[in-house]
DNA sequence: AATAATTTTTAGATTTACCTAAAAATAAAA
DNA sequence: TTTTATTTTTAGGTAAATCTAAAAATTATT
């Protein structure tokens, strides 16, 4: 059994792992807001555990018990962030940190049912894919926005920022999952990208463009 | 802001307060299953905090805003009840550990479209009212089973035990929520009693009969 | 290859929630 | 009203998760 600060720290280390192979003290330290000499004294506990790899000052990475760990909580997470808005009616800007505290709580058979409850669905408010209780969830094809050429189009399926801000940001602009869009226009002063949706045009800066993920359904 | 901890003292206190005026160590003791050392310990941290009254030797009351802090957090353990057993399915002697959790959570937000969500419930399964937003809820009039006389018929209502062996034996009796009974008799050797339920004829011991509670209709 | 900058780890403390064992206060019995 | 039993509190300690400041290792730059 974990503590949830335990948890917190291998759900990090999981998400770390998606961009790097080896994941760096300061990196976590950064994630978790907390100091690096938290981080290792934190990292040495669940190295004893079994639950990750680590070389002194070279990182770490997840065992393999550690990443089915890490995994159930990130299931948890999502299928509450389902429940909080396909249920409760909360809008998928306000879902992360309730999120946060339920993905800690740890009956199994509440989260059988939970899955059930909502209908068994694949991806969470923001697109991101939902573990199934083993664990598996199909790696899905996204490409960001920002590098679809002109005259691509696509629907949308995910984003890879969560922040508040940026969520209520693009549902002003009507970008929301499922909205089918198409490049028009690309602007050489500051590769600000001119998009179709749903009969709009709307421009969105490069910073906007790089966090939206398309899955593309035809390049011309 | 109070920790988990913190708020499992704060409700325990309460509950003993229904019982008793001044509450003692060694009952907060049992029921937290902890030592009366610890006890004293956190006492003094809820006293400093202003959310219990406490005179050495004598025993604690809660303050208003204990008292108010405490409610919340039952509020919310009996809400989790009625979503996991009117939505997840749930039987009514399997909630009381996630609800223990749940409860926790820490989201006003969550909380209030939880109860809108459910329909403003009055009672949990356990037929133990839910108070609302404020605070407020009707201190329901029940009678033990066990003060019934022959011939007086009634409402189950209410559970005064909620332990997991007791919910199920009620439940292979036929003696859930809702339940019409009437008593018929009262056996002079043990005290058992004899009572009907829809169409049937089942006998309970004194100790069972203590924690049915019934809204009573009509004596004779 | 030597020096500087960065990253990571150790050393030593703090806070929260516990614990055991012993002392002090209160309540009950003789 | 002593004596005895019970309850409650203090004293002193442990374990988890954090911190700051300083040392050690690694990486980058001259
Ligand atoms: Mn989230
Ligand atoms: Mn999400
Ligand atoms: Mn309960
Ligand atoms: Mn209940």
């Amino acid at each position: 059994m974990q503590s949830y600060t335990e948890e917190n720290y291998l759900k990090t280390i999981y998400h770390l792992a998606e961009k790097t192979i080896n994941v760096q003290t300061n990196a976590i330290a950064e994630q978790m807001q907390t100091k690096p000499a938290s981080v290792t004294d934190m990292i040495k506990k669940l190295a004893d555990k079994g639950l990750i790899d680590y070389i002194k000052y070279q990182g770490v990475t997840l065992t393999e018990t550690g990443k089915n760990t890490a995994i159930d909580i990130v299931r948890k997470h999502r299928l509450w962030e389902v429940f909080l808005v396909d249920k409760l009616n909360f809008k998928w800007d306000e879902v992360h940190d309730v999120a946060e505290e339920l993905e800690h709580i740890k009956s199994i058979e509440l989260i059988e049912r939970l899955d059930e409850f909502l209908g068994f669905p694949k991806a969470d408010p923001h697109g991101d894919p939902i573990p199934d209780k083993n664990g598996r969830f199909a790696k899905t094809q996204f490409i960001k926005l920002i590098e679809l050429k002109v005259g691509d189009s696509g629907t949308i399926t995910g984003v890879s920022q969560h922040s508040s801000a940026f969520l209520k940001h693009l549902e002003k602009l009507g970008l929301t999952l499922g909205k089918q869009i198409q490049v028009s226009d690309v602007t050489d002063f500051d590769g600000s990208v001119e998009i179709q949706v749903s009969d709009k045009q709307v421009n969105i800066s490069r910073e906007v463009a790089k966090h939206i993920l398309i899955s593309s359904n035809g390049k011309n």
